[in-house]
RNA sequence: GCCGGGUUCGUCUAGUCGGCCUAGGACGUAAGAUUUUCAUUCUUAAAAUCAGGGGUUCGAAUCCCCUACCCGGUACCA
């Protein structure tokens, strides 16, 4: 065979173990049954083979891609049995698919080559075959070709449901879960790569999904997985959960941060900062101010909304702020905003800078909402605080 | 090389039997609005001569053929 297969390289032939050449190779078709008993008998290695029939269309219905034909000529004697007597894939997948009862074979692209055999052999046993469904590939976000865990870590997000280290070389690979991915947001992004209902709809539950799903709605083409879409599932899930579902993302936080909380308390500031979370490992930066109070100022910041006299204005809301024996919310925006009117007071220059000392930068939730969670006390302290900063 | 599969906006896709497609939606992008801030949200816009070329037809993204490109397979791997 050895001989056979460089004389065809020489020929820039492929060489192919088929109905054309099996004839001239010493096996037990060319061999007497007496030599070949010999040969057995005397424990001589040797594979067993697949005996394609000459010149005939093999024919494979694919549930997405309809029928494949292809020629018995084009394919060569698979090898069943290797040398070890162990089985190849290839055979023992049918066989192990038939004992159990497998209605449906649905697996990758790179597996249609070989349906043609696995339908041969199915019909050589005498067996039902199964339907057989292969999926497009998932596609790198660059360039073409498949998916690999390498890309994953290389474009920064994960192939990996969950964190996984490789015993052997020591690698770690991300995972969706440990990066902050809800299963839901993943089961659904991942669903529709490579399949879609055929409406507008995008977000689904996974009882929808089942109910949904058809394989003939399955795409033919490879599709590319997109970082900002998975992103944006993400977020979108984010917010139908209520802020009794998210707890546990952001209980692990605190615990990591080493930081004691009510959890009612929690509860509240999740409940206006989910909104701008697309991982819940954004929550400390967005949300940290809720729980200790900034140490430095945004300097940029204060330059811009800081003027003089803004120490004063400060004290002045404060005391607006005080005015109820329990906080109103309402009623207190409603004071200062009048106030500030009243005064020509430059109401983005003030209210920006009792932001600064609050969060420590000019972003964050609506103001009055910020104070009402934190309460006014904590308001003032923080407030005479950036005072004493600021201006000494 | 050979065989198989694929090819609609940057990306995911709708488009099932040709006419309702002046090719729709989403992500992303841009601009505006809202917001005292940032983020969110909302609105609008740009974005595919349906890979290219031939047919068939009154009419094609949709059917046929050719070409190109991409992917997969081509092992005693799965």
């Amino acid at each position: 065979m050895d001989a056979k297969r460089k004389e065809a390289e020489a020929q820039k032939k492929t060489f192919q173990y088929d109905a054309s050449t099996r004839m001239s190779m010493v096996n037990s078709l060319t061999l007497s049954a007496e030599e070949t008993e010999k040969r057995l008998a005397s424990g001589e290695p040797f594979v067993v083979r697949f005996k394609y029939p000459a010149d005939t269309d093999i024919h494979v219905h694919d549930l997405i891609r309809g029928e494949v034909v292809i020629n018995s000529n084009l394919l060569d004697d698979k090898v069943l049995y290797k040398s070890d007597g162990m089985p190849t894939y290839h055979l023992a997948n049918i066989v192990d698919d038939h004992t159990m009862k497998i209605t449906h074979v649905i697996r990758g692209e790179e597996w249609l080559p070989s349906a043609p055999l696995h339908v041969m052999l199915y019909k050589a046993f005498g067996w039902e075959a199964p339907q057989f469904a292969h999926l497009p590939l998932l596609l790198k976000p660059d360039g073409n070709g498949k998916l690999s865990k390498r890309d994953g870590d290389r474009l920064g997000f994960p192939v990996f449901p969950l964190e996984w280290h490789d015993p052997k070389s020591g690698e770690v690979s991300s995972g969706y879960r440990e990066t902050g991915y809800l299963p839901e947001a993943v089961v659904n992004m991942l669903a529709l790569l490579g399949w879609n209902p055929g409406t507008e709809q995008e977000i689904f539950s996974l009882d929808e999904l089942v109910n949904l799903f058809s394989l003939e709605k399955i795409s033919k083409s490879g599709a590319k997985f997109s970082l900002d879409k998975a992103k944006w599932f993400n977020h979108e899930y984010i917010q139908m959960k209520s802020a009794q579902e998210l707890l546990p993302y952001f209980t692990k936080i605190m615990d990591e941060k080493g930081i004691s909380y009510e959890e009612d308390y929690l509860l509240k500031v999740i409940d206006v900062i989910k909104e701008r979370l697309t991982f819940p490992s954004e929550f400390w930066e967005q949300a940290g101010f809720f729980f200790v109070a900034p140490t430095e100022y945004s300097a940029q910041d204060l330059k811009k909304r800081w003027k003089e006299g803004t120490g004063e204005k400060l004290r002045v809301i404060l005391q607006l702020l005080e005015q109820d024996e329990v906080f109103d919310m309402q009623a207190a925006h409603d004071r200062v905003m009048e106030h500030i009117k009243a005064n020509e007071w430059n109401m983005g220059a003030v209210l920006n800078s009792l932001r600064i000392g609050i969060v420590g930068a000019a972003r964050g939730p609506e103001l009055f909402t910020m104070i009402n969670i934190l309460g006014v006390p904590e308001t003032r302290k923080r407030t005479e605080a950036v005072i004493a900063a600021v201006e000494g």
